[in-house]
DNA sequence: GAGGTTCGTCGAAGCGCTTCGACGGGTGAA
DNA sequence: TTCACCCGTCGAAGCGCTTCGACGAACCTC
């Protein structure tokens, strides 16, 4: 290992001046910059973890928490997850990273153990046990989702109430007058996911402003679910023409479950998704949606953390408004 | 942050007896070291990572190399991660996540920094610039995935030279005289990776043995290249009954692309799958499968880095042997 | 019961780095 | 020409922990 004693030698200067010229905290002359950084390329030095999370540099290390619970998408996950991480390295971070279970021994094994600087959160549910753990903890945060009370935390996330009306007014406009939500599976609901519940609120707000019929079906993944739930929709909304899905797993099987029940989209029904562009893009009738842009929030969460590791105010919470882009999944109502 | 000096002062002994009380390199009485574990405990002690590094202990850091390549199939990698993850905290470790671009950049940091004092390697190509990068660093590592040499490393995977002749015998035994490997996207031949091109050696090997008509065709993943894929087998090999798919994502369109060619599975062509068993169980039709065993893998190369890091010795190649499951897609050859 | 072992504990040094305080030598002002 | 000041550099202290060497107190053995 090539410590900073080397750098000094090398360069002729003492460790501390290696530091400065380093760090930049104090001024150091040209000439003695320069050889420093020379004596640090020629040598390879870098400096190591156990120093560098000492009193001024963090560890340069985010946490990334990322439950993993049943009926999360995995893909639209792995999407956030790999943004985190890119943008991370930009801003010269490493990932660490926290599933399952570690939702709380976790945050608290980081905070204490120093072993991370800074935390992305994700899978926030509306009443999140997390909360008071990160509201406490000295560790900068930051979430991928908001919680029923953000105050005091910093959130980014699709603003996903007007999202469910941004889809309800552009199936209104076309002219449907009775539409459903398809959503995620029931448990996530009952965890009080928060953008899950956001959505159904927005949905339902838009539909009745518009006076439209409408109902809100949870719904598992796999192709039997959606084959019952297609049959379940037709026998109890004989009038629908107009869907809304929130579930990405669910988008194909659900558009064969209709077709084999001889619904031609759009013709005779309407589809908006909600889900990130590549999957409403190659689904097997390419999806009107309002896209989730997992990558940009990602990103976004990133920056602003660094924002925070850098003592500048961040904005509590930053929504994304929707945007919808029509593919060939919706047109108006059947006459 | 509660130090050691805290827990000694707590404790009424020196720091050093409470450092020794906790690693057991030095005998200490019980009455003291039930003294020591109970101010740790009162006090929620936790030794701080910048110093854990420090020359015994090691950082308790695992670090994930997974290169996010295009033509990888995001779940399944996930997979792979996740149980990488559950197995790493299952032995106190964390993760740090390394993706794209990282493969030479990031596993050298890693080495010389200290973030992490191990390495799990993902999507090995045969010739991977990575290697010699691993022969020669000190810091332990396992790769998941067999290169062309694996002398002197450290490898776990499915053994997808069997996985290919299991397929292929499998047909073989049910009368098929013509089969095909439908594969990976071409850029992940071309790239060399291990797996995809041991598959594609057994399949031929078998195929040969048991005097079968065979081709391989590469395909990208999505409807339309399932269609167009689908139609060029029909139209270059009429004969064709039997198929193997290594292409997760490609599976249910190349299904839907055969039906639509009015190709009943399995009554007209027999579709074997290697992939996670959960992926061809819920295909639209469940698929015959050589089932690739993500978290096993995952768990397995934990272990043996675990076992590396406490200077065991362990083995060089571990090949896990291929299990074929029947179900609904395979049948004797029609007549 | 004197000399030799353990055993359990402590103090101090050291890990590689940052950072505070100090200091020497220019430079500018008077 | 002198004094003040600032710039650039250095030495030393300190971060929280581990670990080496030492030391007192029991405990044996002959």
């Amino acid at each position: 290992m090539v410590k900073i004693t080397d750098v000094a030698r090398r360069a002729g200067v003492s460790p501390s001046t290696v530091s400065y010229a380093l760090s930049g905290k104090r001024p150091i002359s040209d000439e003695t910059r320069r050889r420093v950084q020379a004596a640090v390329r020629e040598l390879g030095y870098r400096t190591h973890v156990r120093t560098r999370s000492g009193d001024g540099a963090g560890s340069r290390v985010l946490a990334l928490a990322v439950p993993m619970r049943s009926g999360v998408h995995v893909p639209v996950v792995t999407q956030f997850a790999v943004s985190v991480v890119t943008a991370a390295r930009a801003h010269g971070h490493d990932v660490l990273l926290l599933t399952r279970g570690e939702g709380e021994e976790g945050i608290g094994r980081i905070a204490e153990t120093g072993l991370a600087d800074a935390l992305v959160v994700m899978d926030v549910q509306l009443q999140d046990p997390r909360l008071a753990l990160l509201r406490s903890s000295p560790l900068p945060s930051v979430l991928i989702g908001v919680p029923a009370e953000p105050d005091g935390l910093t959130c980014v996330d699709l603003d996903f109430g007007a999202a469910g009306e941004l889809c309800v007014e552009h199936l209104a406009r076309l002219g449907h007058r009775t539409v459903a939500l398809v959503g995620s599976p029931p448990e996530v609901y009952v965890r009080r996911t928060a953008f899950a519940r956001r959505l159904v609120r927005g949905f339902t707000t838009a539909a009745d402003r518009h006076r439209l019929a409408s109902a809100v079906y949870p719904c598992e993944a796999g192709r039997d679910a959606a084959r019952s739930l297609a049959e379940r929709l037709l026998r109890e909304q004989p009038a629908l023409t107009g869907v809304v899905v929130h579930n990405e797993p669910l988008l194909d099987p659900l558009i064969d479950a209709f077709e084999e029940l001889g619904l031609r989209i759009p013709e005779d029904l309407s589809l908006t998704a909600v889900c990130p562009a590549p999957v409403a893009a190659s689904a097997r009738v390419p999806l009107t949606s309002v896209t989730v842009p997992a990558a940009e929030l990602g990103t976004r969460a990133v920056h602003l953390l660094v924002r925070k590791l850098s003592g500048a105010p961040v904005p509590g919470v930053t929504l994304l408004p929707p945007r919808l882009t029509e593919r060939a999944s919706t047109g108006p109502r059947p006459v």
